[in-house]
DNA sequence: CTCGTGATTGACT
DNA sequence: GTCAATCACGAGC
């Protein structure tokens, strides 16, 4: 279950990958949306967005936390850890609880049998916030997140924040 | 618990 | 050459 979110745009974002235009790395930004935009980052860590918008306007949704709810086993070999709350919580964590790498880079979520999305029960209490990792002139408040739910990661906003 | 720091690849300027 | 949509770990409180 998704518990964290935030979301990136082209236009009028200067923290989104797709603010400077289309690049290799993000042209599956620039597609339609409902499909995998997997990036590689800090030489370590893969994340994972869904891809919004479409024809030709750049957008995409940054997963950063789940609530692992079933395949723990999977995903705690995965991770090399057994603590179940850390085990998604983050968007480098994340990726690799799941084994997502680059090669689902793409990936129509809509029709692919190896990575998509179900419908879930209604989060309840939705907590809003700046972005993790972004510098504070960039920050809007597009972070969204599970309140009060554990899974949620330990990423610090930025301090400062504005909403286009 | 919070804070500071190093790791390590590759995309972009 | 610069630096990034991060994480783990160790020190200190």
């Amino acid at each position: 279950m998704i518990v964290e979110v935030e979301a990136y745009r082209g236009s009028g974002d200067p923290a989104s990958h797709a603010f400077r235009g289309r690049t290799k790395r993000n042209e599956v930004m620039f597609g339609p949306a409902g499909h995998a935009y997997v990036y590689f980052t800090m030489g370590v860590h893969n994340c994972l967005n869904v891809t919004t918008e479409g024809d030709g306007m750049p957008g995409a949704v940054l997963i950063r936390a789940i609530e692992p709810t079933e395949g723990l086993d999977l995903m705690r070999r995965n991770r090399g850890l057994d603590e179940t709350r850390r085990l998604a919580a983050g968007p480098g964590n994340l990726t690799k609880a799941l084994g997502i790498g680059r090669e689902l880079n793409g990936e129509d979520l809509v029709r692919s049998r190896i990575l998509f999305l179900e419908r879930g029960e209604n989060i309840r209490g939705i907590g809003v916030s700046t972005r993790v990792g972004v510098g504070a002139g960039k920050s809007f408040r597009w972070r969204f997140f599970a309140r009060d739910n554990p899974f949620v990661s330990k990423g610090k906003p930025s301090v400062r924040s504005q909403n286009p």
